[in-house]
RNA sequence: CGGGGUGUAGCGCAGCUUGGUAGCGCGUCUCGUUCGGGACGAGAAGGUCGGAGGUUCGAAUCCUCUCACCCCGACCA
């Protein structure tokens, strides 16, 4: 599936031209105190934003213009989808978010407030809600279906902590799209599991918004990766997000250098690890249990400092408590090395049916020790499950060549043991009370699960997009049923898809910047090209005037540096506020009929073109 | 929300310890000299010192309360 018909057969749409000292384009020589990262930084000195309060920007002239050729990006192929685009309030009654729950879900991440009669009303933070509802009464048969809808808005989320300017914001520019889908002819649901494959399934739109998101990135001028993830709290099933390549960024991915496999770290799963060669849990004790007060350590590290050993050296036990499946109400411990963590989702997919943290009373209650439990503990008790990560179930240090030394906790707060052996204080036959799986967080240095002898490494990255297959999660909430061929009535199989709008305008700066400023790709850049005039007198002017028009003429945006300021000034704004071309008309050069060219990845003044050859130049470097 | 920190001119900061007429750099305005990688000289404008209360003859400075903002943590587009 492409979607590139855009570039092709189209007439050339006439560009912008604007002056510097007719537009708003405040530089400055130093960013704001608070701004720490490079997109905040230069976003900031280069006129681009101003923040109005914590984590809410203004988008000045240059700045609208890049969210704007994003979002014409964004609107184009999320068309050529077939997805219809629409515009959804931004202000609801919390009443919508009751069926869900997310009311609560959502907690204090929720803007809300009473209008005037008292009425409890929030500023939506997504619209799975408010799409549903409006879908609903909408739409009642599957020949309406399936049937895509999208929207670019403002969202509203009251972060804890909004930080880094627009990377993560409270107020911010978002792309999302919903797609609906009839239960395959009323066989929605096939021993337990919701069918999504076939013509017009979710499967089906899936994976043409995944290529409609390849397609908007690429097109950006972006480095992404796409990671397999979690659904998370939104719910549902299958997950991609797709990633923007950048050091600074706040997510780590794991990527198999072999096969592409790329996933986030709650996701990635981790290769074969061989088992020890004496097998698991064997290994002789490295001493007596040795109890050891340790009060005032509420975690792996202060334990550590305390007691003098390595976090990896310690079992980390956490207790889960099981929904469902197998092992249906009964307590599951997982237990994994002290420098690595629990994967709740993996623990899930072994246990079967959903778990969640055990209630911290109804734990006590039971008899553990929360925060001091031990893998010892399971011995002996039926209502127990004891889940231990191969990398935690070694009894004998095969780098050290001697039995492995481990401190865990005593099953009494406030203490801990040092000397654990998995024989001695397991009755005997730890195999027989625990089940060794992978159940923690990937990390770097796992080995791939998708190539053998090849390990994951790790990489930053900002999220800039997130696709998911919801399921019936919504629609089942909500009511949305409709009636299928065989006059059955299913609840409707729903997708959603989200792209950052303004996040990636700041993403694509982490990503291409350099001392001086950015460096915009082509085709998200405020213009094409900035006109520097050196002496900005009437002849000069009247050159670049009809320059610009020429160029305007072939499609590209012209931004003429028209201020009376030395030089100097302007070609460190023109670093700063990073226009792909710079074109800088001066005396001698017009005098040879002449204007030079500098491509801003270029060093040094640039070089003479005569003006005939600037627009084919132009349209040479800037590849449109 | 837990921990740490900061609020003084448009921006960046000093002054606070030890209370006594509010300063510096950048920017802005005027004049002159300059003019190819953030010029120089002379002059000028601009501040309820985040807010409220208190102590004091006198508070940017000391005390109390409050608000805002930033950084580190768990979450997310």
């Amino acid at each position: 599936m492409t979607t590139e018909t855009h570039n092709t057969n189209q007439t050339t749409v006439r560009g912008d031209i604007s002056r510097w000292t007719q537009s708003l384009i405040p530089t400055t020589r130093e960013a704001p105190a608070d701004a720490e990262t490079p997109s905040h930084i230069f976003l900031s000195r280069a006129g681009y934003i101003r923040k109005v309060t914590a984590g809410v920007y203004a988008y000045l002239p240059l700045g609208y213009r890049v969210l704007r050729k994003v979002e014409q990006i964004v609107r184009e192929e999320m068309n050529a989808t077939g997805a219809g685009e629409l515009l959804l309030p931004a202000l609801m009654p919390l009443e919508l978010l009751k069926p869900t729950g997310r009311d609560q879900d959502y907690g204090d991440l929720l803007i809300t407030l009473e209008d005037r009669h008292g009425r409890a009303q929030f500023l939506g933070p997504t619209h799975e809600e408010v799409i549903t509802d409006t879908l609903r009464a909408a739409v009642s048969s599957y020949k309406a279906l399936p049937l895509s809808v999208y929207q670019i808005q403002t969202k509203y989320r009251d972060e804890f902590r909004p930080r880094a300017g627009l990377l993560r914001c409270r107020e911010f520019i978002m792309k999302d799209a919903y797609s609906f889908h009839a239960s395959q002819q009323g066989e929605a649901v096939q021993d337990g599991c919701i069918i999504t494959h076939g013509a017009g399934g979710l499967d089906e739109t899936y994976d043409r918004m995944y290529q409609a998101y390849v397609n908007i990135f690429t097109r950006c001028g972006l480095d992404f990766t796409v990671v397999e993830a979690e659904a998370g709290p939104i719910g549902g099933s299958a997950s991609h997000e797709f990633m923007v390549n950048a050091e600074t960024g706040e997510d780590t991915i794991l990527v198999c250098p072999s096969t592409g496999y790329a996933a986030n770290v709650e996701k990635a799963e981790i290769g074969e690890r061989p088992a020890p060669e004496g097998g698991y849990f064997c290994g002789d004790p490295t001493g007596d249990l040795d109890t050891v007060h340790t009060p005032d350590c509420p975690g792996i590290e202060e334990v550590c400092k305390l007691l003098k050993v390595k976090p990896a050296n310690m079992l980390k036990t956490v207790v889960f408590k099981a929904n469902g499946g197998q092992h249906d109400g009964k307590w599951i411990l997982a237990c994994v090395r002290g420098d690595q963590d629990v994967n709740e989702g993996k623990v899930r997919d072994v246990v079967g049916g959903s778990v969640a943290i055990g209630d911290i009373a109804a734990a006590k209650a039971a008899g553990f020790a929360i925060g001091y439990v031990s893998p010892a503990i399971a011995a002996g008790r039926d209502d127990v499950v004891l889940l231990v990560d191969p990398d935690a179930a070694v009894g004998f240090d095969a780098a050290k060549s001697k039995p492995m030394f481990w401190v865990t906790g005593a099953d009494k707060p406030d203490h801990h043991v040092k000397h654990f052996n998995w024989q001695r204080d397991l009755g005997g036959d730890p195999e027989k009370t625990a089940t060794v799986t992978s159940i923690r967080n990937a990390q770097a240095g796992d080995p791939s699960p998708r190539a053998s002898g090849v390990s994951l490494e790790a990489k930053r990255g900002i999220e800039v997009g997130h696709i998911f297959k919801l399921g019936d999660k919504y629609s089942k909430a909500m009511g949305f049923e409709i009636l299928g061929k065989d006059g059955e009535r299913n609840p409707v199989i729903m997708g959603c898809y989200g792209i950052g709008v303004s996040r990636t305008v700041a993403a694509c700066v982490e990503q291409s910047c350099d001392d001086n400023g950015i460096i915009w790709p082509a085709p998200i850049t405020p213009y094409h090209i900035l006109v520097t005039l050196i002496k900005p007198d009437a002849e000069t002017i009247a050159a670049a005037d009809a320059l610009a028009d020429q160029l305007a003429d072939s499609g590209f945006d012209v931004l003429i540096d028209d201020r009376d300021e030395r030089p100097g000034v302007k070609f460190n704004d023109a670093d700063l506020i990073g226009i792909p071309i710079r074109l800088t008309i001066g005396a001698k050069a017009l005098a040879q009929n002449s204007v030079e060219l500098k491509a801003r990845t270029d060093a040094g003044k640039g070089s003479l073109v005569p003006i005939a050859e600037v627009v084919e130049r132009c349209r040479t470097l800037l590849d449109l």
